[in-house]
DNA sequence: CCGACGCGTCGGGAAAGGTTGACGCGTCGG
DNA sequence: CCGACGCGTCAACCTTTCCCGACGCGTCGG
């Protein structure tokens, strides 16, 4: 498992997977018709995201349902946050703010 | 240019990069020094963030001092938007300071 | 019970990414 | 003017990623 989150978001077709996830779980066979791919590809993207915890499978008859998980995507979040203050004029003053918060 | 933001955060030596560049701008030299990394290694990682648009060079003397351009890390935030509220943490924890600050 | 279906996984080949040593270029100090 | 310095870039190598065809397994329908 590499639970390496920002890895797994730095293939297109991964993060495109992710978006059709978000309007609820779909099988392999529905997500490989997005895309110009082999189903054997979708199949290694979503193994991907399931390493990162970002996708729970869920077996149903000859299906295999895929569901959206996407509290790894906090640690991103938390990442760019500090960084937040150099590109947004707006969202500096809330920076400033919750600094001034957390040095309470 | 490749102008591939998610490609180039998804190396750890280039978001501790952009980590370093945050304190304010740093020559080439200074920034191989944060690693265990020869400086070709670490040019080379400079210059995709220059391709994605995350850096800005400044050739000063025999130094070249390289900034922190965080814009294109909006494309980051405004994807990862979406998703905030299949997570909810700090969703909520803005929620609260709002809150708090309202009541005050 | 059997063939069709939907899967994941494996082996391989092509492409991309990461690191290094060697080189060349501009800049500074003596 | 010359040697040392700080750089970027190049060729070469190794590793990783990405994709496919082929295969095997469990599941469903007749």
């Amino acid at each position: 498992m590499s639970t390496d989150v920002f890895g797994a978001l730095a293939n297109p077709v991964r993060r495109r997977l992710l978006e059709g996830l978000r309007e609820g779980p779909r099988s392999t066979g529905d997500l490989a018709g997005m895309f110009d791919l082999g189903r054997p590809a979708v199949s290694e993207h979503l193994a991907v995201l399931r390493g990162a915890g970002l996708v729970r499978e869920e077996p149903r008859g000859r299906h295999r349902f895929y569901h959206l998980e996407a509290a790894p995507l906090a640690e991103v979040e938390d990442w760019l946050h500090p960084f937040e203050r150099y590109w947004n004029r707006r969202l500096r003053a809330l920076s400033d703010l919750l600094d001034e918060e957390d040095s309470r």
